[in-house]
DNA sequence: TCGATATTTCAATATTTCATGAAGTATGGA
DNA sequence: TCCATACTTCATGAAATATTGAAATATCGA
């Protein structure tokens, strides 16, 4: 992940169609969704999804697959990994304070657990 | 953190000045950076900074306090957190395997050690 | 009060980005 | 082979964003 990469990334989660479809694949997780079953979801023409999808896929944000006449779609969690190692770098290494309450925040529990 | 602050935040962060500047800032930790010191250090237009600047105030990714003449600006984990608990929302309730490796990113060791 | 330093605000131009209609490509079924 | 389905690509005008010089604001020290 160099800087180019980093830029594109955030630029491609800056729109919110793109936004949305990120976010919605993030939830789908292993499964992902098809190109038509995002449209419909998120009420959009299949060109403007199309578009955003490639915008997305060229910053490595997420993948796709053939399958049969849909292509399916899948969030990128390698991608997205290398985009908070680039932004964060160096942050754990002199400032540890720094890191924690951000892994608090990914840290797995059931909601409304406070501890 | 609702929808318009993090295309906020992610519009701010996909713009090379931005970038460098938040990244900067994070390695400076609670030390912080006085604008003119970034502007130096980044080889950047003190107005062209300052625009830079209030882009990243306003997105909620740094804070700053007057300092006699000069201004010292933090980067804001806070803002950084609920960016990412956005991004990630549910990821963790229906995929916990999404989050492990995020997570590993983000935690504190030692450079090289690939435990 | 006056000048110097540190930063922000303003106005203008240049560049980038966006959604869309129309056209093109790929796959599957009859 | 022919058609329908599922997506993608292209060209375009409209809207948003970036950088800059110039001017304004705020603080400090004499």
């Amino acid at each position: 992940m160099d800087k180019i990469n980093a830029l594109t990334a955030f630029s491609a989660l800056s729109q919110e169609i793109r936004l949305d479809v990120f976010r919605l694949l993030i939830e789908a997780g292993d499964v992902g969704a098809q190109a038509g079953e995002i449209a419909t979801q998120l009420n959009v023409r299949q060109n403007t999804l199309s578009a955003n999808l490639s915008v997305l896929l060229n910053a490595g944000l997420v993948t796709n697959q053939r399958e049969g006449r849909a292509i399916r779609y899948f969030a990128n969690t390698n991608g997205l990994r290398g985009l908070l190692g680039f932004l964060l770098k160096d942050c754990c290494g002199g400032h540890p304070e720094l890191c924690e309450p951000l892994i608090e925040t990914l840290t797995c529990r059931p909601e409304g657990d406070a501890t």
